[in-house]
DNA sequence: GTAGATTTTTTGAGTAGTCAAAACTTCGGG
DNA sequence: CCCGAAGTTTTGACTACTCAAAAAATCTAC
C-alpha cells in the first residue's frame, strides 16, 4: 500500500545493479526507444517472466519507469546508479589489466563480480593509482564520480576514411574476438592503416604486426580515430 | 532421499564460505571441542535457529559433521574450503594495504566481501605481485595454495619475558584497537621493549613512538617474538 | 479487420537465507 | 532424582530471485 517511502533506501542488490546496467546499455544501443522486457531477459539470460517481475521491483524502487507491455526507461535515480556501477566496472577492468597484468580478454567476468563489492574507498585508491583514467581497456569511457560519461562518436573500420587511424574502442568484447585483436595488434591506442575498401569485401588493415583482414561485421565493431600524421601528409 | 550425490558439486555460496570460516576460527580457539550452533550464531550475527538450519545444509554438503545438540566439526572437505577462503581473505587484505595503501584497520570488511568473488587467476596475480607472502597485515599466516597453514606459537605481551621483542601478530582486529596500535607503533614487524611487569598492573612497552601502557586484556591480544639483539646481549 | 504468430504478463512453485517464537533437550543444582 | 535455566531445534513466515507453463495482450499479414 505504501511503497517507496522516502527514508527507506535499502542497499541495491547486485542483481538490481546488473539489471540497471543492462537497461542502460540497451538504451544506448537504441536511443529514444523504450527497452522491452524481452531484451532485458535476453541480456541477462533470464526468462521473460523473471525480467517482468524485476521491472516491477525496479519501478517500485523508483529506478525505472515501467509501462506494462510498453517497456521501461531509466529514471534519473536509475541512471545515476547505473553510472556508479559502470564506473566501478570499468575502473576495475583497467586496474586488473594495468596493475595485475591480466589480459583484456579475461577481465570482464571478473569485473562483473567485483563491481558489486568494491567500496568507495577502494575505488578511489584504484582510480588514483591509475592516474584518474578516462577510458577502460576496451576504450569504453569511464563515468566520472559525479556520473558524467564522455560520449564519443568514432567511425568504425567500416565507415572511416582509408589511411592511418588510432584504434579507439572495441564494441564486441567477447573473449575470442579480443584475443584475435590482440594477436593482430588492433588494440586501443595502436595505429592501423586502413586500405582502400570495396563495397562488400573484407576490410584490410596494416599494423606493426602485419596485414590483417576483417569481415564487415567484425570491422564494424572496431572504432577508430583518424591520426593527424605530419609525416604522411602532403 | 539421495542427497550428496557424487557429481553435483554446486559452487559454495558466500554464505557457506563465511560459515565455514567461522567454524574454523572457533575450532582454532578451542582445539578439540566441537563447535556449538550457539557460538556460530554469535559469530555470524544470526539467530540460533538460522545457524542450526545452516548446519544441516553444511552436513548435507559433506562440509561438517553435525550431531543434533552436539555441535559440529569441519570435515576434510570443509576445512579445505575454509583454508581456500582464508587464503583469499588474507592475500586480499595484504594487497589492499601494500598495493592500494589502505589502512590495516579498514581492510577486513573489504576482504570479507572480496574473498567470495576473487578468481583463482586474480588471486595468483596478487600473490605474485606481493612476492608470495606468508603473513597478512595482522600477522595472521596465509594458507598455501595447497591448504597448509603455519601454526605459530608466540607469547603475548602478557606472557613474554621483559626485553626487546618484535610484534608478530595482533589477535583483536577491531578497527579501534588497530588504530590505537598504529598510533603506538605496535604493528607486526616493529620492535618493542617490554618493561618489567608486576602481577596485575598494566604492561608498559617502549617503541620508536614512545612509551605506552596496555591493560592486561589488551596486552594478551598482542603476540610477540623475542629479538636476538647482539647489541643488547652481554 | 481478423487469424495466427509473437511478446508479455501472470500464476504456481522452488531454492537460499533469514527471523520470531514455540517446543524440546540437556545439564547443573538442590 | 527432579526442576528450572540455558541452549538447541522446530515451525511458520518472510524477502529476493528464479523457472515453467498458462493466460493475456499486441503485432503482422493477409
Ligand atoms: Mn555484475
Ligand atoms: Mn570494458
Ligand atoms: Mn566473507
Ligand atoms: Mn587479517
Amino acid at each position: 500500500m505504501f511503497e517507496r517511502s522516502p527514508a527507506e533506501r535499502p542497499m541495491p542488490t547486485s542483481t538490481i545493479e546488473d539489471y540497471l546496467k543492462a537497461i542502460y546499455a540497451e538504451q544506448l544501443a537504441r536511443p529514444g526507444e523504450r527497452v522491452t522486457t524481452g531484451r532485458i531477459a535476453e541480456a541477462l539470460s533470464v526468462t521473460p517472466g523473471t525480467a517482468t517481475s524485476m521491472m516491477k521491483t525496479l519501478a517500485n524502487a523508483g529506478l525505472v519507469s515501467y509501462e506494462p507491455y510498453g517497456g521501461v526507461t531509466l529514471t534519473g535515480a536509475g541512471e545515476a546508479l547505473a553510472m556508479r556501477v559502470l564506473r566501478r566496472h570499468r575502473i576495475v577492468e583497467l586496474f586488473l589489466v594495468e596493475v595485475l597484468g591480466m589480459d583484456w580478454s579475461e577481465v570482464h567476468p571478473e569485473a562483473e563480480r567485483l563491481e558489486h563489492v568494491v567500496s568507495e574507498k577502494m575505488l578511489e585508491r584504484m582510480d588514483a593509482l591509475l592516474g584518474r583514467p578516462t577510458f577502460d581497456p576496451h576504450g569504453d569511457p569511464i563515468p566520472t564520480a559525479r556520473g558524467d560519461v564522455a560520449t564519443t562518436d568514432h567511425p568504425s573500420l567500416l565507415t572511416c576514411e582509408p589511411g592511418r587511424h588510432r584504434v579507439a574502442r572495441v564494441l564486441d568484447q567477447s573473449a575470442d574476438f579480443l584475443r584475435r585483436l590482440d594477436r593482430c595488434g588492433v588494440v586501443p591506442g595502436e595505429v592501423a592503416t586502413v586500405g582502400a575498401r570495396d563495397d562488400d569485401g573484407p576490410v584490410v588493415v596494416e599494423t606493426t604486426s602485419g596485414r590483417h583482414a576483417f569481415d564487415r561485421a567484425a570491422a564494424a565493431q572496431i572504432l577508430v580515430e583518424p591520426v593527424q600524421d605530419p609525416a604522411t601528409r602532403s
